[in-house]
DNA sequence: TCGTGATTTGACCAATCGGTCAAAGTGACG
DNA sequence: CGTCACTTTGACCGATTGGTCAAATCACGA
């Protein structure tokens, strides 16, 4: 029996080598998958952008959607933790206020993740819909609840909770899907410092009981 | 001289057929486009969706681009509109919640112009970026006047004007881009009457003096 | 240093893409 | 009812795409 070639494919990386191209080559390809999306995205392009040939690439993912998956599936292992983290035993408006922060600060430090997640949902979801039906779901019911808690002890002021985190979401991600319309508008000044004091008075008005 | 077979291209269309013909491929263009991004469309589901040949389609239409630019052309025509209807002379709270009011009816009845304009941003905006430091930038800027008078005057309270129209973008555009998110979430119920009494409320507290 | 497995690449392939073209079909009007 | 412009299509083309493969090269432990 003589042993297989064994491609880097599959299972851990073995070498050092293999664990320094596999990142290089996520890095490229939420580069490209993020700004030309999946289809848009082309395997010589993001060979290019990691500085391999594509057929080398290609010795290290099995293929383009495998390389897209293992993106969305790294990006959904952090992307709900900052809504994880709202403390139930905490002071309501200020964990609100800390969670919108958390994600303002998500968008401005990792737009390429913020985009390839946007991307994703614009095509419909095809790859995640069973996430945000699972746990996207629960946790957004679950959280919704703690809200709703807080609602209910006159802690903050009557909201829908669901609508509310989406207005989280859609405020904060805003910065970074946008990003070129919102700098076309400001005439390319940085939006974050504004959006952070624009973001924190909206929450702390709309949730003062 | 013998007349050339005039291609059904450029200028007007001249005969019944020729308009009916454009408009429905463009319907199938904003369709198709707004659901798979401008490189993720194909002429050949383009042309299945209009129920087209390809080369038949090619008669309307010279190439992808151009049924791509007509779509953003038309788009922009409209896409600003209910920024301009926002009166000065009015009051400002009512004139602000009408205008949140007017983009939210724009996602709920044009969810595939909101996706398609959605995905030229995503993309860098590289075919409209010229409007966006243009017309939009300068709409945005005499608007933001308005504001900070309405504000100068103690009539709503005191916001970053530039960030305060960035937050309806956001928020009522998301429920037009984000559809499959927001669904999964409140399961397949129809977000929008949620949506319409959250922002109402959102908007008042925030604004009002 | 030498062999063996890990890595890299040039050449290549089938499928799909946007687009062309000549020829065939169709309809409205004199 | 004939005709001529308008419309439609099947066959085809070159370019690009995702992916394969065999051979060449490299790196590292015995």
């Amino acid at each position: 029996m003589t042993k297989k070639p064994a491609r880097a494919e599959k299972s851990a990386p073995r070498t050092r080598i293999q664990r320094e191209k596999r990142e290089e080559i996520l890095q490229a390809g939420l580069t490209v998958f993020a700004a030309e999306g999946f289809r848009g995205a082309t395997l010589d392009r993001i060979a290019a952008e990691a500085g391999l040939s594509k057929p080398n690439l290609l010795y290290y993912y099995p293929s383009k959607e495998a390389i897209h998956e293992t993106l969305l599936e790294r990006l959904l292992a952090t992307w709900l933790d900052p809504l994880r983290a709202l403390d139930p035993a905490g002071d309501p408006v200020e964990e609100i206020l800390a969670y919108v922060g958390r994600k303002l600060d998500m968008s401005r430090d990792f737009p390429r993740e913020s985009r390839l997640f946007a991307n994703e949902i614009l095509r419909g979801a095809p790859r995640i819909e069973p996430v945000l039906k699972g746990d996207l779901k629960s946790l957004v019911d679950t959280k919704s609840k703690v809200i709703r808690d807080w609602i209910a002890a006159g802690r903050i002021a009557p909201v829908d909770p669901y609508h509310l985190i989406f207005s989280i979401w859609a405020l904060t991600q805003h910065y970074a899907d946008f990003d070129v319309q919102v700098r076309a508008v400001l005439d390319a000044a940085d939006p974050y410092p504004g959006a952070e004091a624009f973001l924190d008075g909206l929450y702390r008005r709309l949730l003062s009981p």
